[in-house]
DNA sequence: AATAATTTTTAGACAAGTCTAAAAATTATT
DNA sequence: AATAATTTTTAGACTTGTCTAAAAATTATT
């Protein structure tokens, strides 16, 4: 078994990895897991030796087939307790990451397994993100960011980009949650600010909004 | 906050007070946590600068108030996780210590009050024991060990005194299980054996298994 | 292509928690 | 009360994971 920190480690590379898709530098990790690239340079090296990832000195990393499937299998414990928290303890969105962050380090297939079906195998998370299934694969549906939307285009609100507990409790306030079906009224040149309808309230948002809110066209 | 480390060596001398509420010796904890004198006595010292345990040396430890009460919401955690995995995950009694071993440790007040409130405020937990409510106090029952009933006595089964899972499994195996009803029929003089009824059931069970069980009295 | 800027690695230190071996204190025994 | 046995503590070492400061390698710039 690996320990909480290189579970933190292989996390995170796992995550760069499905934004970068090239070699993950030691600053990149450094800079999410708010350590220094001294700290990751270390770590690396174990995680090397573990199989974990394949790693060249001054290349960056990259993720075995077995550091993937462990990197899935922590992304999915982290996910379902977020649904659980959501849906069984009324924990809001905004709430619940720190908490996933510790209980996805905690080591029981069968508790994993039960819980999944305790929430009846739920595919995505409370943000939209998708849920890894037992083997580490997942089931990615076409989602587009907000901004990307045109004047006139319709679609339904499947996800945000930024989890932090600032954004989504912004998006409460204004009422934008998952399921929420979204029409672009206006789009300005000057700011790619947007004017939306949602549940039939006209509403203003900034570009910067609309760059974290993901989107699946109807 | 504490480190697990910490919570474990608080956990155990809360334990070990329940029994003997003298000074805890050094050794005892190493034996409970299986660990050397020479840690435990490096740990004391830290224990002692946090104010979680009074201590002078060659003396044995006591929790103080502070410390008790910390300990106390490291048992209402673990236990509250043993009634969740029992009935909500399909536990059996026999398969959630270890996992509840780690849950404990999760720090989120919120999470455990939803999970009493989700869980229907229980108070005891699947072996029997107590849980403490959020100021640390526990609602005693006045159980006695199935080995001190007399003849022709009867009794409910309230609890276990070894919770490890070969026991656990063993008194499944002979249908014994918390709210059962049991009567003494005979006791021998040679070993202290008794032979029971329970569920209409004739059973014959060691001292050694009769010293394990709690029963209140009818 | 040489220099500058950046990234990455190494070297050495530190804290937490553990261990072994030995010393010190306490308790039990004769 | 002196010696033996046990318990407890100390001293020093080791591991994990982190850090700072400096060196080495890579990348960018002139």
């Amino acid at each position: 078994m690996f320990s909480q920190s290189e579970e933190n480690y292989i996390k995170t590379i796992y995550h760069l990895e499905t934004i970068s898709n090239k070699g993950i530098s030691t600053n990149a990790i450094a800079k999410k897991l708010e350590t220094k690239a001294s700290s990751v340079s270390d770590m690396i090296k174990k995680l090397s030796e573990k199989e974990l990832v394949v790693y060249k000195k001054y290349q960056g990393v990259k993720l075995t087939p077995f550091g993937k499937k462990n990197a899935a299998n922590i992304v999915r414990k982290h996910r379902l307790w977020e649904v659980f928290l959501v849906d069984k303890l009324n924990f809001s969105w905004d709430e619940v990451h720190e908490v996933a962050e510790q209980l996805e380090h905690i080591k029981s297939p069968k508790l994993i397994n039960q819980l999944d079906a305790l929430l009846g195998f739920p595919t995505h998370d409370p943000h939209g993100d998708p849920i890894p299934d037992k083997d580490g694969n997942l089931n990615v549906i076409d989602k587009i960011l907000l901004s990307s939307l045109l004047k006139t285009e319709t679609g339904v609100c499947v996800g945000v980009d930024d989890s932090s507990s600032e954004f989504l409790q912004f998006l409460d306030k204004k009422g934008i949650t998952l399921g929420k079906k979204i029409k672009v009224l206006e789009k300005e040149d000057y700011d790619d600010s947007l004017t939306i309808t949602i549940e039939n309230q006209k509403l203003s948002i900034s570009n910067k909004i609309a760059n974290n809110i993901y989107i699946k066209k109807l």
